[in-house]
DNA sequence: TGTACATCAGTGAACGCGCGTTCACTGATGTAC
DNA sequence: TGTACATCAGTGAACGCGCGTTCACTGATGTAC
């Protein structure tokens, strides 16, 4: 996975990496396939060092040292930082669009799913640390052009749990913006309970039992919330 | 307020600064107190930096730059950036403390007294845009210290939430871990409103009327959960 | 009030370094005939 | 199947630039007597 020193080191200053995720090119394809493979690994390796810092601080030759190819080779995949930022939203956002979905496939409001809810996030969590870590990072970020983009994506998603809010029959009769407001809830609430995930896992937190327990409780503070707003409205 | 060209630019690379928050050393006052205006120059200075930028990005030079000091001074004042970060978070945070204080002086559950508080959010937001933008930008930062101290600041929010949540006849009965609970949900929807507001602000979300009717209504929402929480424990 | 000395915020020059970007190039892969 | 040519991902060298940090210094402010 990682090499230690590079087998073209000639002592250029680009090839000092000591983590390194080279590229192997002996690897049989189709050229216009060793292009995506370069660019997944410049993804991953982007992915790996936004571990400790903004893209807003991201250098191009950091991301093109640790994939052990020349800094103007960075430009055959990307116009410049942000523009990789954006393919980042879209690959760290697809994978939490699965886990929106999962979750939207049982119905939302009975309390046993409460518990399917947060076991799913932690799970995700489990299997995509760097996903969220990096969305939450960079939800607000300087980067406009990221933050945008991890915009979009959530007001889909918002989207999506409103219909799927729509056809629950316990919430059908409700007011279309009201269903969107309640969504927004549901989600925020998601994607806050992965983050306290994440920080449990640093240490930073509570640890994730507690972390646990406090998204059940929130979760199902929203929905009861829910069943008393529908009485007031009606 | 801004100064096109500075008065001592003999061209030397860091005084080339187009817009510069000077400081002016003319003005009267004890040693002690000139530098501790510097500081306070440099701090005003790092925010307005940092509106389109991460802290992890944000170059010592770019500040002195700013304030009109030479690099080398910027060591009189701090030790590096992160700790000019965390100076930051303590400024930022001593002003949201106040908005939580201020909040807190009116019992929590009234119906009226959440437009109120969403209205107290939005004045504060008006005042102080660079302060929640600052606080929203760095919660999950890249820098270590930083995103820490505004953790632990958020702690004590929380904690002093859910002390008067306890001297709230409503909630004197609950738990201590419901209470908290509940205190991190209204905290959390706190902030949030206030950087729905400067996304207004900043036209890249919905308006300041559509959040504040949102905000409200979620506020609501939480306390009726809040109602029928009390019921379903007893 | 006046003089000699201490303090220390800010100076200005210098340093080595890594940055983003450009350019003509190479050589393996792919295509036409 | 074999040959001539086109494509283009990645190379390697070069560039100018701004960065963080160091250092001995200056000169206004503050203190002791």
């Amino acid at each position: 996975m990682f090499t230690e020193t590079t087998l073209r080191s000639t002592g250029a200053d680009w090839q000092t990496s000591v983590y390194s995720f080279p590229v192997s090119r002996t690897t049989s394809g189709s050229r216009e396939a060793q292009k995506q493979r370069t660019r997944q690994a410049m993804l991953d390796a982007a992915l790996g060092l936004l571990e400790d810092q903004n893209i807003s601080s991201l250098g191009l030759r950091e991301v093109t040292r640790a994939v052990d190819i020349t800094p103007a080779a960075f430009y055959r995949h990307f116009r410049d930082i942000p523009d990789l930022g954006v393919a980042l939203v879209e690959e760290a956002l697809d994978s939490l669009h699965t886990l929106v979905r999962t979750v939207l496939d049982a119905p939302v409001e009975q309390t046993e799913r409460m518990d399917r809810t947060v076991r799913l996030v932690r799970d995700y969590v489990r299997e995509h640390p760097a996903h969220i870590r990096f969305v939450m990072r960079e939800r607000h970020s300087g980067v406009r052009a990221v933050r945008l983009a991890i915009a979009s994506h959530f007001d889909r998603f918002v989207a999506e749990t409103a219909e799927a809010l729509a056809e629950d029959p316990g919430f059908s009769a409700w007011d279309g913006h009201d269903r969107e407001m309640l969504a927004g809830m549901l989600v925020e609430q998601m994607v806050q309970t992965g983050s306290a995930f994440l920080t449990a896992e640093l240490g930073e937190g509570p640890n994730a039992e507690r972390v646990a327990a406090t998204a059940r409780d929130r979760h199902r503070l929203i929905l009861l919330g829910a069943e008393r707003w529908q009485d007031q409205t009606d």
